[in-house]
RNA sequence: GCACUCGUAGCUCAGCUGGAUAGAGCACUUGCUUGCGGAGCAAGAGGUCGUGCGUUCGAAUCGCGCCGAGUGUACCA
């Protein structure tokens, strides 16, 4: 597509002497393989009739030998057909490497301490990774990094109720609470329920101290006192968990920057700009002042009491992620609902570093609902657990997986994929049937099809071989196969997987009309037919890795 | 109040840098069913693309107004 792009673009020049944007679609398959309405939009500038122009660009095109064929249809569309050599070309295309070398830091997940992993964070974080592995097929060099507390009251209440769970402060009963990484993290989200009970009662003064001291924890490295080792020691099963996590839903992990390591650099930041005027005292709280032309709010960076709010933390994180890999693009993937919060920030980075100008991207992913959430409810407890969101899919999928050995495989194709197939930005609605529904467009279906495919591949005695020429029956098919790395590349450049989810589903559709028309395995065209369901195989199994889901032999 | 996001088939969503009869899955109706894995295929029904103006040869797509849903709007993250 690429080369009739740039083919049209030169014939316009030399016909017109003007620099057209050519945009070369797919259009239906009554029309052919691309199409064109270059000559639509040159009518106007021209002054001549549509019809015309696409007559004598056609008339061009009909002269290369990529093109079979080239028809005008309706008021000056010109459509292509593709000879059956450039159509099998397409198929070996690979996708371009839109980000060859660049340094880039994706953050994304961004769990805080002491609380479990809700399924926000599992859609953020399979996204991210999804997105993040486009990156990487596009030829980054990326950096993974994530950013949550460790330190504020979150943690305080939290460790007030492990206090009252411990029977005071006794490090050496920790050791009978749990082993596993997940029952750990669930006991720690006990303790906190009852810290954030006791907040609200008679507890809260208490509590605001504790606040304190666990930064003294940190900024005097008490690592000895009864307390701190507490502190520390859970703070420790808190990584250790999201470690655990990670790997059970089979993402890279990332590196994670703790608040506690942010707070002093993003406090040394805003107390400079304080001196440099770009940040105001009000109220006695260190603000920075929004331009309401531009809709930025006024926000806080340094309270009253001279506590670094989130929005010096995120300075201190942007100012660390520089430092430790000098990026020249940052994305930041979070909820919708720190939007408008974090173009404040953004705008007060620029201004203090106006050399981060342009490096920033904020991506922002929707909340997830549940379309069954009283079924969920009432036999898991927690629903927005995201563990527990994963135990539910794999109750589902033991149901209809015989195979226990590929059952793991199958619950994180479903729930990748479930997330991945929307477009980012909006709410989204998980479905935990559809989720696992083997008709339609959900991950194990695809699975299925790829597993399917090997399947008529190992039966056959026929070895692969590069098709040379495209039957009628073959077309539409080989058609589809040549639209993966167009597909992909769109995906990388917009950081929006749903388009392959889109793409692979409507090849599996493709396939499965062609397969049931056309006998492969004891046909005369066997050999022909093998290497179509090879390459269709193959392009499978690259875009559900492309979506981080394993693509079985078998199911 | 102001800002941002969203409103497409009964449900869940694609399509949105303007283009040819608006697509898919689920659900629904009918047919294929002794099968190379039918977890499929074929056909059907279902849409004033929230709404009204405007720009344009052409608008689901761009602009403005209105209606509806959600989010944010200084010491939380």
């Amino acid at each position: 597509m690429e080369s009739i792009r740039v083919k049209v673009e030169t014939i316009v020049h030399e016909l017109f002497d003007m620099a057209a944007e050519v945009t070369i679609e797919r259009p239906d398959a009554q029309f052919g393989d691309a199409a064109t309405n270059v000559a639509l939009q040159l009518a106007k500038p021209l002054g001549k009739n549509p019809r015309e122009i696409a007559e004598a660009i056609a008339g061009r095109l009909r002269q290369s030998e990529d093109i079979g064929g080239v028809t005008i249809a309706g008021p000056g569309f010109i459509n292509i057909r593709l000879t059956d050599y450039a159509l099998i070309h397409q198929i070996y295309r690979r996708p371009q490497h839109l980000y060859d070398s660049k340094n880039i830091v994706f953050e994304y997940s961004c769990p805080n301490a002491f609380k479990e992993l809700h399924t926000g964070h599992l859609y953020q974080t399979i996204y991210g990774d999804i997105a993040a592995r486009l990156l990487l097929v596009g030829g980054a060099k990326l950096h993974r990094t994530s950013f949550g507390g460790d330190v504020g009251l979150h943690v305080a209440k939290c460790l007030w109720g492990m206090r009252q769970v411990l029977g005071g402060d006794e490090p050496g009963k920790l050791d009978d609470i749990a082993h596993d990484a997940f029952e750990r993290a669930r006991w720690i989200s006990e303790c906190y329920v009852r810290g954030a009970g006791a907040y609200e009662g008679n507890a809260k003064a208490e509590i605001d101290e504790l606040n304190k001291t666990i930064y003294g924890f940190h900024d005097k490295s008490d690592h000895a006192s009864s307390l701190a080792q507490i502190y520390w020691t859970t703070r420790q099963w808190s990584f250790d968990y999201f470690e655990a996590f990670y790997k059970l839903i089979d993402v890279e992990p990332m590196r994670y920057y703790p608040e506690s390591e942010t707070a002093p650099t993003g406090l040394k930041v805003v107390r400079e700009q304080l001196q440099q005027g770009k940040l105001k005292e009000s109220d006695g709280a260190v603000v920075y002042e929004g331009d309401e032309s531009k809709h930025l709010h006024t926000r806080v960076f340094i309270t009253g009491q001279g506590l670094p709010t989130y929005e010096t933390k995120d300075i201190g994180v942007i100012w660390l992620e520089k430092r430790d890999y000098d990026f020249d693009h940052r994305y930041l993937l979070t909820g919708n609902d720190q939007k408008e919060y974090m173009r404040v920030v953004f705008a007060a980075a620029m201004d203090f570093r106006p050399e981060l100008a342009g490096t920033m991207t904020h991506m922002t992913n929707g909340t997830v609902r549940f379309a069954d959430g009283k079924k969920m409810s009432s036999r898991m407890g927690n629903v927005s657990r995201a563990a527990d969101v994963i135990e539910a899919i794999r109750e589902k999928v033991a149901a209809i997986v015989a195979d226990e050995s590929m059952r793991e495989s199958v619950v994180l194709g479903a729930v990748k994929y479930a997330f991945a197939k929307y477009r980012l930005g909006g709410d989204i609605n998980f479905d935990l049937d559809e989720t696992v529904n083997l008709q339609g467009n959900s991950g194990p279906y695809l699975q299925y099809a790829h597993a399917r495919a090997r399947s008529i591949l190992s039966k056959s005695g026929e070895s692969f071989v590069k098709p040379q020429e495209i039957y009628d029956e073959d077309r539409m098919l080989v058609r589809k196969l040549g639209e993966y790395s167009e597909t992909v590349e769109t995906a990388m450049h917009e950081l929006a997987p749903h388009h392959i989810c889109n793409y692979l589903f409507e090849l599996a559709q493709e396939f499965n009309r062609y397969y049931e028309k056309n006998r492969v395995i004891g046909d005369e065209k066997e050999a022909h037919r093998i290497s179509l369901v090879a390459l269709y195989a193959d392009i499978l199994k690259a875009g559900l890795m492309l979506l981080g889901i394993q693509a079985p032999e078998k199911m």
